[in-house]
DNA sequence: TTAATATGCAACTTTTTGGTTGCGTATTGT
DNA sequence: ACAATACGCAACCAAAAAGTTGCATATTAA
């Protein structure tokens, strides 16, 4: 299996994914499966194969009700990606990138 | 073709390219593809294609110098996911997910 | 009780991705 | 001058991902 992060990066790389993730953070109630799949163009049962990957990556969660599944999101795992890119956030600073570091550090040798 | 986040999310979604975009920003120096590869188990043309999506994505610039090609890295494009994140944030504090928020909007109904 | 709905599951196809090998060529070191 | 090095490019391959269709089944509505 893959490790966390990349399982996590995987989920929202795709644009249908982070569309459905939108469409749940936004929705006022959770939605069924079929509800979500008539927002898309693909069919249900492609649908439900991404909501199965956003699941497993913990970004929804499901509830089952009779013969339906309502669906709602997680926001809290970003929370790991977003700490992922702050190590980088001292490299993202205005006017520099790796190149001013190489040429500074090199100045005096 | 992909859409600009898309594009980032799936850059930096493959554990080699983080790998490589890490090393990157961690090394002192700019690196020549060669060196990079030689970090890895996969060939050098492997890691070339990993370069160019790196470089599409904007996330590490290239310096011809011969028959060389030096490699440093650029962070600034993170971020542009990072603003995508900022949004979730108000969706991601503790002991809130959606369905929390279903049912504190239905209370009085 | 019968029809309609909501779904899961499995098999299959297509496209994308991550990787390889082979080869040609420009640049550099001896 | 010649060998070694650093690379690009193209063709190819295998596995993963995205999507499909068909069908079975449980639940709900009429």
């Amino acid at each position: 299996m893959q490790d966390r992060i990349t399982q996590l990066f995987k989920a929202i790389a795709d644009p249908t994914r982070r569309d459905i993730f939108h469409a749940l953070v936004i929705a006022s109630t959770a939605l069924s499966i079929t509800q979500i799949a008539n927002q898309f163009e693909i069919s249900r049962q492609g649908v439900t194969k991404h909501i199965k990957t956003l699941e497993d990556a913990g970004l929804i969660k499901l509830d089952n009700k009779g013969r339906e599944r309502f669906c709602y999101a997680n926001a809290k795992p970003l929370k790991e990606l977003n700490k992922w890119m702050q190590f980088y956030e001292q490299f993202w600073g205005d006017s520099l990138d790796n190149l001013d570091t190489y040429l500074n550090t090199n100045k005096n040798a």
